[in-house]
RNA sequence: GGGCGCGUAGCUCAGUUGGUCAGAGCACCUGGUUUACAUCCAGGGAGUCGGGGGUUCGAGUCCCUCCGCGCCCA
């Protein structure tokens, strides 16, 4: 489907009184009746581009942020139409995860309940139960088959959305990231990762969401301001040599210490290195020692090592091989009974005080300890601190030690990470500086990706563990499902050579309880979206892809994941260019986002303002830039497409000329040369993915067209069978045809309408213009005479104005001043000057500078 | 604390390699309807281009520094 030469039509049809509203319905149905944006599913991979479209959210709703950012996309996707490309759009919808399961579950009163079988013939309550607690358990599978039954809904609201906007998206390329081809391909990439050494599970601390009560990993966290406070301790030195103070912020952590750490080279505690001290309370005797990360100049210079306070207290006691003494389970709380390490009865009976406490009773129970023992030196001092949350949680991260699945980054692998930093620099950016943004992350990892969580609805791992005599799981050699067999859930399914009966009992197995990560399936997007393995023949000719659209503040997360999961399966980028768009910014430039609820719900801006004027708006906010939610600018959109209507039909009013009728009069060469630079502008501006540039240029060129150069041609062009009619005509034609095409990525309704007047097929299917052909018709042309004519011209409207007169008066003289070169240039146009400014008498002057003097006609009575 | 971006008319922003670059649109004010457009047209005022220093014949444009705002990371 190569697109097409404009070709006139033999007959023309244009209303009286054009209009914008209705083209959204009308268009939207023709496209969709004629497959307009259908993919072509035999281009090879030169002639194909493919855009990785990000699936919004489809249990949330689409804001205007969401028009702002795909709008983008879709001007970068009809360019390359029209250039010629097969353009791969596909929809992608985002219903794995958090969101998806409290909407499914609320929606129809179920709860997802894993450890049940599949239930062919369940129906969910026909009256959903008000309380959570009535929902109705149901198994995983049934559960995202509600899920995908609640899509059905939700998709076919998105879509009419996306659709009225005039995304030229190909809907029959569609997927959502909890679907079987989803759930397969994420399960295989796994088993290919875990096959080549690239996944593997660990049992190791791990920061832990106690809300959620799940994992979380280093790209979700965050860190907050805390109010929290300085509790000076006392350490009691074994050799009698009197007390070390620490200060520390978390003084019930006091039965977690194992250590002391200073500097090295810190002279005020090298005395002490090697020696051990007892901690206050407990009494328990841990050694002191030295570590660089310690910071001397924080608190007394000496920190305790708790098992686990934070991340630090993790690298501690890996690097110095400490032992573990975790008390703080999943639930957030201490541990019921006394830990094992405390040897006397005086400390567990203390410990008692803070046994099944939260962090926050157990620090108060701690401090009375302290107090009552004397070991608290000085007042509590307030400080505000950062203090890590996972990014959708309230409750500060704790460490737990548990079983979990880890990707490998390169946060343990400095030559891996050179391998990524590598994939970035290959990756070309829109804007080019965002690639800082992938270089700092990458830099910055400090650990493996941990991918399990610890919930119920998502992707499975399609592992099983057999289990020994005593019913313990063998977790270092497990059952993984066979490729030919995915999508499976372990939950529900048993792996090969085993039967039902015998899950959960000794001597025979159980599934892997836990889910993927969302982003170890959004990472999957290219693939996911291009079918491989399931299609080979569509994923040749479309992948590696072309385009990664997405949010700049996804970077660490969406953007980097899909670098590794390319870079492991395909040793290659997964696109070739990253285009970030910004934010869009409510009027006190505050970001809009659900949570702040200070969205705009985008569909009564397409009813104010029409589809071609959002669009407007949302293809002025250059790439990677944050922008302010105009409504003033929709406006001017909805402006410039009526205009672009008027301006259309005055152009063809003066009806038609042979195609190769030559352009002879100066002033149209003039505007034809002009063009021909505006095209390469707009075509140079789209290949380097700055369609605000493209729109800015060819807009402005419009205006100025619409001003000058159809007041100048009209007089001309209204004449009979001139040949200067004949040349005006031409150009006319020339003109509205190119720019059509150049707004047609913009406004792709109004260019549709507009072009559908006098054009066969469709705006979106025609060639993008080029300068050649126009620059042959322009012939040796200055674009300065149109300029000067403009400038002239400008002055005339000036006069005229200035004497309150209307633009119609005549002028009985006018002299222009002005240097010999642009007077030449002047002659050359200056009857069409003469009839746009009915001007009786024109007289030139050589001068330095550009003046006009104007003198009124006296008015006829 | 590190990285990145931004500070140009009341508002939103253009200003490619330093030389008609001091601009556009909106808003505001004034005027204009017999042949494209009142969902319109024309005209007008308005800015020490964040502050200071430097390079240069010449600097929103390059360098240094300071101030302010935002984002990412620690």
């Amino acid at each position: 489907m190569a697109p097409t030469p404009p070709a006139q039509r033999s007959d023309r049809s244009i209303p009286d009184k054009p209009s914008v509203d209705g083209l959204e319905d009308r268009w939207t149905e023709q496209w969709r009746e004629q497959d307009t944006y259908a993919f072509d599913r035999s281009a090879r991979r030169d002639e194909v581009f493919a855009i990785d479209t990000p699936p919004p959210t489809v249990s949330g709703s689409l804001h205007v942020g969401h028009v702002f950012s795909y709008t983008h996309t879709d001007t970068i996707a009809r360019f390359q139409r029209m250039r010629g490309r097969a353009v791969f759009y596909p929809m992608g919808w985002d219903d794995n995860g958090l969101p998806t399961e409290r909407r499914v579950e609320n929606f129809f009163g179920v709860l997802c309940d894993p450890s049940l079988p599949h239930d062919g013939s369940f129906e969910p309550p026909e009256q959903p139960p008000k309380q959570r607690r009535d929902f109705v358990p149901t198994s995983r599978r049934n559960f995202i088959e509600l899920c995908e039954r609640l899509l059905v809904v939700d998709e076919e609201a998105f879509e009419t959305l996306w659709r009225r906007l005039g995304l030229s998206v190909d809907w029959s390329l569609q997927y959502s990231t909890i679907d079987e081809a989803s759930r397969r391909a994420s399960q295989r990439a796994f088993l290919r990762n875990l096959a080549r050494g690239e996944a593997y599970s660990s049992e190791a601390p791990s920061l832990w969401d106690v809300t959620f009560q799940s994992a979380v990993a280093q790209a979700e966290l965050e860190d907050r301001d805390r109010p929290g406070a300085y509790h000076q301790l006392a350490f009691h030195r074994t050799d009698g040599g009197g007390d070390v103070l620490i200060d520390t912020t978390r003084p019930e952590l006091v039965i977690s210490c194992v250590a002391l750490v200073a500097h090295p080279d810190d002279e005020r505690f090298r005395p002490l290195f090697g020696s051990t001290v007892t901690s206050p309370v407990f009494g328990v005797e841990v050694p002191v020692v030295a570590h660089p990360l310690a910071e001397p100049d924080k608190g007394t210079g000496i920190a305790m090592i708790c098992t686990f306070g934070d991340l630090t207290d993790v690298t501690w006691w890996r690097e110095l091989d400490l032992p573990t003494r975790a008390v703080i389970g999943r639930d957030g709380r201490f541990a019921t009974d006394p830990p094992d390490w405390l040897t006397t009865d005086a400390a567990r009976e203390r410990y008692a005080h803070i046994a099944r406490k939260g962090s926050g009773g157990a620090r108060e129970q701690m401090v009375q300890l302290l107090r009552d023992n004397d070991e608290l030196v000085g007042d509590v001092r307030p400080i505000d601190h950062p203090v890590k949350f996972y990014e959708k949680g309230d409750k500060p991260l704790e460490i737990v030690t548990s079983r979990q699945w880890y990707l490998r980054n390169g946060g343990r692998s400095e030559e891996l990470r050179a391998e990524l930093l590598a994939r970035g620099e290959q990756l070309r950016w829109h804007p080019d500086y965002m690639r800082h943004r992938f270089d700092n992350w990458v830099g910055g990892l400090n650990g493996d990706w941990l991918v399990s969580r610890q919930r119920y609805f998502g992707v499975p791992f399609p592992v099983w563990y057999r289990l020994d005599a005593e019913g313990l799981p063998d977790h270092d050699d497990p059952i993984v499902a066979s490729e030919a067999d995915l999508p499976v859930d372990p939950q529900s399914q048993c792996p090969a050579g085993f039967t039902e009966d015998q899950r959960g009992v000794p001597g025979g197995f159980i599934g892997d309880p836990d889910v993927m990560d969302t982003w170890a399936t959004s990472s999957l997007t290219p693939q996911i979206a291009c079918r491989w393995e399931d299609d080979p023949d569509l994923f040749a000719r479309v992948f590696p892809m072309d385009l990664r659209p997405q949010g700049h503040d996804i970077i660490r997360t969406w953007l980097f994941s899909t670098v590794l999961r390319s870079h492991y399966e395909h040793d290659s980028l997964p696109w070739s260019n990253a285009a970030l768009s910004g934010w869009i910014l409510d009027p006190d430039r505050k970001k809009m986002s659900k949570s702040k609820g200070n969205v705009v719900v985008p569909s009564h801006l397409l009813d104010q303002h029409g589809a071609d004027g959002v669009r407007y708006w949302a293809a002025s906010g250059r790439p990677g830039t944050d922008t302010a939610f105009d409504e003033q600018q929709m406006k001017v959109g909805r402006r410039l497409a009526i205009k672009l209507l008027n301006a259309s039909r005055f152009a063809l009013s003066f009806g038609s000329v042979a195609p190769d009728t030559p352009v002879t009069a100066a002033l149209d060469r003039s505007m034809l040369a002009t063009l021909a630079r505006l095209v390469d502008d707009a075509t140079a501006a789209f290949e380097a993915y700055d369609y605000a540039r493209a729109l800015e240029r060819t807009e402005q060129f419009f205006w100025r067209f619409c001003d000058d150069y159809l007041e100048l041609v009209k007089g001309r062009a209204y004449e009979d069978a001139t040949e200067g009619r004949a040349s005006a005509i031409a150009a006319l034609t020339q003109a509205l045809s190119t720019l059509h095409r150049l707004f047609a990525p913009f406004l792709p309704f109004t260019t549709e309408e507009a072009w559908s007047w006098w054009m066969d097929g469709s705006v979106h299917h025609a060639e993008w213009p080029t300068a050649a052909p126009l620059r042959q018709l322009a012939g040796d042309a200055n674009p300065a005479a149109l300029e000067v004519a403009g400038a002239v011209l400008s002055e005339l409207r000036g006069a005229k104005s200035a004497a309150k007169a209307s633009m119609r008066a005549e002028l009985s003289e006018v002299v222009v001043t002005e240097s010999p070169v642009q007077l030449e240039l002047l002659a050359g146009v200056a009857d069409d000057v003469i009839a746009a400014g009915r001007v009786l008498e024109l007289r030139t002057e050589p001068g330095d500078s550009f003046a006009v003097r104007a003198t009124l006609a006296a008015p006829e009575d």
